[in-house]
DNA sequence: TTGTACGCGTTATCAT
DNA sequence: ATGATAACGCGTACAA
């Protein structure tokens, strides 16, 4: 399996290595019957192209990276598997890294990107991340695309949902069905995301007349204990509570959990909405209604974006801001207002 | 944001590029006078090491591929993290792609993975793969771990769970409970992993005398409604059964809604234990009995094996299986036999 | 420590 | 019209 390279080729076919380079790409003027004899003793040699050297003399690579956060969630899963098919259809690399939130980890993959020449990246960056981190990034003269995320620095590309619409869909939603006392739960206090949806919760309710509630509005983890823990604290205190809006779906399936542990029944004497509309929303019972934020197509929608930078095009910093939906299931019940 | 190259820092701090490069990479014996000065010009400079460069020249790289059919399953979102963590310990960079049960992307793929000069790879072949695919693989001569799908290639490293094991222990738990009336649900018939649950399950049966009857073992798609169809079918024709080991957890919830439409209770009047603990496990209700696989571990596992592989370790090919633990929950009742 | 050939494909320039 | 020549991209490692 020794390595076949283009010269060898070339005196195989007896021809000169611009022959070959061009018949494997398609370039220039090659007659016919040299093309077949090059593409005969690229055959018979089983010769494999070597991207590494041509990337070199090109100054640039077929290879780009993936920074999350947290593969693990299945919200990031459909995103990658957006991006990765949108890489695919242009016959790129796909890196990926996993942060968990670290600085340092991030810093690290952005840096080993610029070291193999990666052509562009996609980042959802760690919640710390400092701000010489992007000011360094730009200097760097990659492409690089922000996602999920919301960025107050205007000078990047990002794809990502309307957060503010998404909750406002829900909010309306339970409004409708009735329901007056309705609390937020869920998301970290820092993060941008979720100040983005509770203004949707909050200015809907406005729009109704209704006072939103700080007390009401409480953070937790992105995990489904720490939602039931929230959740427990805040019904104790506020036993009037009738429904929620919740930041993620997995914090939803906490607050169900919290439910029926005190005994009320989601989607029963409780309406739940959730956010992200991951494949357990579907699952559960009751069936959460949710914010359905089509995490394929911001990892799709990102790609594109991506790709356009690469071959050049240089307007200004987009911003693609998917609409999400509303999935409505079972878990704020049949209320005849539909 | 010209490309720093090493002669030019080797110029700025006037010694050869071989001394620079003897810095960057902690090798032979240079002074700590000269390393000084070879320092501060990378860094004046901006120096950024092109990997590239040094990948050609020493015709490897420090990049290696995943493959997998479905990054959106949780399952492997786990362990992938296992496995980037791993990856990152060593200075990998990680390529992903999602054959989605394709043949022609994995084969592009791992193709692009040869180009490329990656120097290992991580692979959970598409369902249908020909031969031919992993013939030509091992001809290759570069490390491959296969993951998760059994293999009976035995020419490959392979990583992944003892199925086997898996449903010992979850029909185990059935026998113990009283159970003798026990069916198995799910899977795909031409799936090797079903094969060898199915051999858990049954030589569990024997094992106390049980006859294993294959009316009674039923196979279904990956998905809720499918084992609720399945599930359906299988207690209209034999309602005597009262307890099921199922292939995944996704179609364990599927039994699930059969049985109370049904008008039986799981938990209550019927035993069902599931396959993977995937996250709904713990949140349904009752929350389901469930045979857990560290998916992350797999990932981990797979990684070190590949890294030693890269570091040229050859011996003969291994076969690391995992072992599952039963996670009790309710799904069984609270029989007293524990 | 250094000089320099080398890894391998690319492309501008030149030749027929 | 076709194809060849050779400099080039940049880090590495061996001989000196």
């Amino acid at each position: 399996m020794s390595t076949v390279t283009l010269a060898q080729v070339a005196k195989q076919a007896e021809v000169s290595t611009a022959t070959v380079s061009m018949v494997l790409r398609n370039r220039g003027r090659i007659s016919d019957a040299t093309r077949q004899r090059v593409l005969k003793a690229l055959d018979d040699l089983g010769y494999v192209y070597n991207q590494t050297a041509a990337n070199l003399r090109n100054r640039t690579s077929n290879q780009v990276g993936l920074l999350l956060h947290d593969i693990t969630n299945p919200f990031y899963g459909e995103m990658t598997a957006g991006l990765s098919q949108e890489m695919e259809r242009h016959d790129l690399l796909l890196f990926l890294a996993n942060s968990e939130e670290s600085g340092e980890r991030q810093q690290k993959f952005v840096d080993s990107l610029m070291r193999n020449n990666a052509c562009g990246m996609v980042l959802c960056a760690a919640r710390e991340t400092p701000p010489l981190f992007f000011e360094t990034l730009k200097r760097r003269n990659i492409p690089a695309i922000m996602v999920v995320r919301p960025m107050d620095d205007v000078d990047f590309d990002f794809v990502g949902t309307d957060n503010f619409l998404g909750t406002q869909l829900a909010t309306q939603h339970l409004l409708r069905l009735g329901h007056t006392h309705i609390a937020f739960i869920g998301g970290s206090e820092n993060s941008i995301s979720r100040a983005q949806r509770i203004g949707g919760y909050s200015s809907k309710l406005l729009e109704h007349r209704i006072q939103p509630k700080s007390e009401w509005v409480v953070s937790s983890l992105a995990s489904q204990s720490d939602g039931a823990r929230v959740a427990e604290e805040l019904f104790r205190q506020y036993p009037e509570i009738t429904a929620a809006v919740c930041y993620q779906d997995i914090v939803a399936l906490g607050v169900m959990q919290t439910l029926r542990k005190m005994g009320r029944q989601p989607g029963v004497d409780f309406a739940l909405v959730g956010f992200d509309d991951i494949t357990e929303a579907s699952l559960v019972q009751p069936a959460l209604t949710t914010v359905s934020v089509a995490a394929k197509e911001i990892g799709r929608k990102a790609g594109e974006l991506l790709f356009s930078r690469i071959q050049g095009n240089d307007e200004p910093p987009k911003r693609i801001i998917l609409p999400p939906t509303l999935v409505v299931r079972e878990s704020c019940g049949f209320g005849s207002l539909r």
